[in-house]
DNA sequence: AAGTCGGGGTC
DNA sequence: GACCCAGACTT
């Protein structure tokens, strides 16, 4: 019995029952794997669940606006990921006439759509023999074979996928695939890897020479920078003012209470005066903090300070598509960024208490 | 090759 | 606190 053989008989036991893996509907392993990039299983469950609901085919979600889409990602993080699906499912729909290509040469070219995602998608809704590396799969395999390359560089990515590419079966390959990640998943864990229960501990060189806990090698990120921000809560009658964020960069299209960056904590509250002076603001607006907190990004922390601002008359700041006076009670159809939406939602048991 | 892009579970 | 997760895209 060989390395992939033996593999399988450990799939067939020890594999988990997951909402995606009730069939092999393209787009089903299609969205699960966008919503799985750098998210964990148990993240990803309520929202395939929800999302599946409302967009249950390629079509549903060809149709519905970027608005709701993001509305239905809300949460999960990484929001290009939102966009670039329901663009690549358009070009689905125009170009393929609705049917998801099963071929690498054209499904690489979908929006979002990368090396890893087309593989994972041709091996377990096509049953093609394409490698799907992803970290579980660097990881594992860097123990297998003991491979010293920072596994954050593509030059690991690519020896991976050769050394996986020899290995895989004709047969199963998604089932290798998958096979793979629940192994990295279950056993060979980035840390304390359950080297006893393991049913590669055979064919494994990092195991054989005890040097599992050294491997993967992988270079530790730069620390996130930190950025001071101030934001306003304004209010008129029962409306609150919020702003669109831009539709590139950070948290892009969803909506805040107006902000801005900082150098200094001090100058909070004249920045936002500044602020909802350009925004068409004419009285004096006196911030008073609220609320303090912090959030980490991957590259950047916010250390946000939520500023309550005198109430203005409405009529001072025009709505516009960035800038709206919305009440609690239809917030829920928005998609507030990150800490945005702590704050919102204290507001709105503020508003219904 | 390096930087951008989220949020949360786990140790 | 420090990782690190079924990565893709831009510069």
């Amino acid at each position: 019995m060989n390395l992939a053989e033996t593999l399988l008989n450990w799939y067939d036991e020890n594999h988990r029952e997951l909402p995606w893996r009730q069939d092999q509907e393209p787009y089903k392993i299609w969205v699960s794997e966008v919503m799985l990039q750098q998210t964990r299983v148990e993240a990803v469950k309520p929202y395939y669940e929800r999302w599946m609901k409302r967009f249950p085919t390629l079509h549903d979600l060809a149709q519905a606006s970027a608005e709701e889409v993001l509305q239905y990602w809300q949460g999960l993080g990484y929001y290009s990921r939102a966009r670039n699906l329901h663009q690549g499912v358009r070009e689905v729909a125009e170009r393929y006439g609705g049917q998801i290509p099963n071929d690498r040469e054209k499904i690489i070219t979908l929006s979002g759509v990368g090396e890893y995602t087309a593989g994972a998608i041709l091996s377990i809704a096509y049953n093609k023999p394409e490698p799907a590396v992803d970290g579980n799969v660097l990881r594992v395999f860097s123990r297998l074979y003991c491979l010293e390359n920072d596994i954050t560089k593509p030059a690991a990515r690519k020896q991976v996928t050769e050394l996986v590419s020899g290995v895989m079966p004709d047969d199963r390959p998604g089932d290798f695939n998958q096979a793979v990640m629940d192994l990295g998943s279950a056993i060979c864990t980035p840390k304390n890897p359950s080297c006893t229960q393991c049913p590669l501990d055979q064919y494994c060189l990092a195991y054989k020479q005890g040097r599992q806990r050294e491997l993967p090698i992988r270079k530790r990120s730069a620390p996130p920078r930190v950025i001071q921000v101030a934001a306003a809560i304004v209010q008129a009658e029962s409306r609150y003012l919020l702003c669109k964020r831009p539709a590139k960069g950070l948290l892009a299209n969803m909506w805040e209470f107006p902000s801005i960056e900082i150098e200094n904590k001090n100058d909070g509250p004249m920045e936002l005066e500044g602020l909802l002076c350009r925004l068409g603001q004419q009285a004096f607006v006196e911030p008073v903090p609220v609320l303090e907190l912090t959030h980490t990004f991957s590259h950047r922390q916010w250390q946000i300070v939520f500023y309550s601002c005198k109430q203005v008359r409405r009529q001072e700041i025009a709505d516009s598509n960035h800038v709206k006076w919305l009440s609690p009670e239809t917030w829920s159809s928005l998609s507030f960024a990150g800490p945005h939406r702590k704050m919102a939602a204290e507001l709105e048991a503020q508003w219904h208490g």
